[in-house]
DNA sequence: GTGGGTGCAAAGGATTTGCACCTCC
DNA sequence: GGAGGTGCAAATCCTTTGCACCCAC
C-alpha cells in the first residue's frame, strides 16, 4: 500500500529525491543546507514549524541559519510542493509530504495534528461554489477538539508542542 | 426572515445592544471606546481586521487606540461574542455578528469575504471523529478562488485590501 | 472613591530583507 | 567564473504588555 498513515521510511526516501529533482529541474541549485532542510522537513510527520524544522536542521548542520529554512520553504512553496498550514497558533506550519490541502484534526491541548481522510471534499467545494458563486481554487478543512491521548488522560500534558491553540 | 446574508440596520442595532448587555452583564464597563469598537465591529459584513476596525473607531473617536482595539476585542473573545478568523493574509480577522464557527469564502483577488451556509457542516464533526478519534469541539472551513467580480472583470482589482492571500 | 479601562510607548515573536561573502554548476 | 545561495543582522508587521492616569459605576 503506497500511502498509509505513517509514511514508510522508503517513501519518504523517495519523495526527498523527488523534490531535490524538482528543485534541480526549476534551475535550483542543491545544497547541503536545502537537502538537510528537506529531509527535517519530510522527517516529522507532525506538520512542522519553521522553528522545529531550524532544529531538526542544525542537529546535522549547525551553521545553516534560520534565514535559510524559510528561503528554502518560499522556494518549496513556488514550486508547489509545500503547502503553508495555519493552526491558530499564530505561526505556520509546513506540509512537504503531501502538498495538495486535504483537512487536518489539530488537539487544542497537545498540539497533535492528524490528517483526516474525508471522503467528499470534492463536493464540498462544488456545492461552495453553487452557493457563493466563487470559482474556488483550493479549501482548507480543519478540526479543533481532544486527541485520542488527551481525551484518556484527563489533565495531563501530552505531546511536544504546547502553543496557544485558539478555537 | 431574521438571518438574509446581509443584516439590515435593525439585526445590527440588536446585536450592538446585545453585546452592550453582554458586556455589562460580564461586570465590564461600558465606555464610549467599547461602544465605538461594538459599533465598528458589526458595522461591516467584511469580517474587519484589527486595524480595519480601528480606522473605522477613529473617524468617531480620533484618540481611541489600537490598543484599546485590542483588548476590547480580547474581552469580547474571552465571552465567545466574538470570533477570531485566520484567512492567510498574516492578521486576523473578526466577525461579531456571527461568533459560531461557520464556513467562508475568500476571494484571492480582491480579499473578499462571504460566508458560505453549508448544511451538513455538522456530518462533517461526525464523520472527522470517526475517522480521527478526536473529540471535536469546533471546526474551520474556508474556500479560496475568484469572487464573482474578479471572475468577470479578468485583469482588474477589485474590493479595498490587497494582502497576499496565500492558498 | 476606586478598580477596571485607556493610551502611550516599548516589548515581543514570527517572518522578511539587505548585503557581503561563498559555492554549486 | 558567475549567478544563485548562505548567513548575519537589521527591519517589518501584527499583536501584546507595562504603567501612569482617568472615569464609569
Amino acid at each position: 500500500m503506497a500511502h498509509t498513515s505513517t509514511p514508510t521510511g522508503t517513501d519518504k526516501q523517495e519523495r526527498l529525491e523527488a523534490l531535490r529533482r524538482r528543485l534541480a529541474d526549476g534551475g535550483h541549485r542543491i545544497t547541503p543546507q536545502r537537502l538537510c532542510v528537506l529531509a527535517a522537513l519530510l522527517d516529522s510527520n507532525q506538520h512542522p514549524t519553521a522553528e522545529a524544522i531550524y532544529a531538526r536542521v542544525r542537529k546535522v548542520s549547525p551553521t545553516t541559519s534560520l534565514a535559510t529554512v524559510y528561503k528554502t520553504i518560499d522556494t518549496l512553496k513556488a514550486l508547489g510542493e509545500v503547502q503553508e498550514l495555519e493552526f491558530g497558533d499564530g505561526r505556520y506550519h509546513y506540509d512537504g509530504v503531501d502538498p495538495v490541502p486535504h483537512p487536518h484534526a489539530i488537539c487544542t491541548r497537545c498540539g497533535k495534528i492528524e490528517d483526516v481522510h474525508l471522503p467528499q471534499t470534492v463536493d464540498l467545494s462544488l456545492q461552495a461554489r453553487q452557493l457563493s458563486g466563487y470559482a474556488i481554487a483550493s479549501q482548507r478543512i480543519e478540526f479543533y477538539g481532544l486527541c485520542k491521548l488527551c481525551q484518556q488522560h484527563g489533565t495531563q500534558q501530552h505531546g511536544s508542542r504546547p502553543g496557544r491553540i485558539k478555537p
